[in-house]
DNA sequence: CGTAGATTGCACACCGCTGTGCAACGCTCC
DNA sequence: GGAGCGTTGCACAGCGGTGTGCAATCTACG
């Protein structure tokens, strides 16, 4: 039962904690310094440079975390190998609970590291936009945006939405999900079903 | 007339073209510098200094002239005194020539100066939000999120939209429109005859 | 030509953040 | 108690951006 004080925790947890608190606090401010970060995880400066040699180490694996979490949210509801729109409500429905954790990544897609996490996102935008073509072609999703640009905008949007919490509102999982299935051009009654059942 | 070289142009010639081409190249990079800043506008970074006291200076007013222009243009469509998705189809309509030239204000709401920009659109996020409001009263509009993020979001689309421009797409008025009228919850035909016709 | 005004070039001080080196310290485990 | 490991404190160099001061330069205008 790890009686931890204030020296010597094992390195992996100190790690963990690191990446924890620097994606919540990056995510009110993306441009705090190591010093912020640092003292944000009750640490020094000095200790995060022993397990991230650069600022950008930092934000690079946060960033690697992100678009895996992501992925494999999106890998699990691609596997029940529904309809573009089910699978959609599906996705937006387990992305909920983390969006808000990962709303660094809308920042972050900006300004400096854009390019990277431009890159380790580009196999979960390839899917999205997959996917989204695949409902069009199906005709269940509009066609008001080419695919790649509405897959985009429908995702942002429920990062965008998740954001909202951080200013202290509570919206809820089916809000999200709606909204998303509205600008992909689903119906509202059918939205209204699709975000309301989960699974 | 006007035969202007390199030096002694009008002041409020320099200070005009200093404004756009921040105004552009900020678009493109929100963190760029003084320096960066006075050569695009093919000047140096003393000149700039001599317009604007501080790089805040500069941005604030940035923020200021985007705040007016789409508030003014808000004004412009809300005089119609038309239903609230007319009124909004005519906004975007309105708002899309410009909402490329101001998409900075995207990347700055966040960071650094994002309390006083935010404060300087309060007015447009206000009148945003009551146009939504009542466009939910009269059931036009859906009411999957509180008037105030609804608006919100549906906004800030347009801007994410046309910020694609700056990737090389090119994205009609109409699109826009569109998809933002969707976001509101409106019917995907609705959608289309109010997003075809302009004024 | 001469003046006024805008611009330039350069030097400078300052600040905050980054990244490093190193000795000291505290905790844990043997 | 001693070894090992993670953490701390602090000093330091470097970099890049900011903002200022001032003399020099150019241009327009009369």
């Amino acid at each position: 039962m790890q009686n931890r004080s204030d020296r010597a925790r094992s390195t992996e947890d100190t790690r963990t904690r690191i990446l924890d608190v620097a994606l919540d606090a990056l995510g009110q401010n993306p441009d705090l310094g190591m010093s912020a970060i640092a003292s944000s995880a009750g640490v020094v400066r000095r200790t995060v440079y022993g397990y991230f040699p650069t600022r950008g180490d930092l934000v690079r694996t946060l960033a690697q975390r992100a678009a895996e979490e992501v992925g494999s949210v999106l890998d699990e509801a691609i596997a029940s190998h529904d309809s573009a729109e089910r699978v959609w409500a599906d996705f937006i429905a387990r992305l909920w609970p983390v969006a808000h954790r990962y709303r660094v990544m809308l920042s972050l897609r900006r300004g400096e590291h854009g390019d990277e996490i431009h890159a380790l996102l580009g196999p979960v935008d390839e899917t999205l936009a997959d996917l989204v073509r695949r409902g069009q072609d199906s005709r269940v999703f509009g066609e008001h945006l080419p695919a790649h640009v509405l897959s985009q905008v429908a995702f942002a949007a429920v990062f965008a939405i998740a954001d909202r919490n951080r200013v202290g509102e509570s919206l809820s999982a089916s809000a999200a999900a709606m909204t998303s299935l509205l600008i992909l051009g689903v119906p509202e009654s059918r939205a209204q079903e699709l975000s309301d059942i989960q699974g």
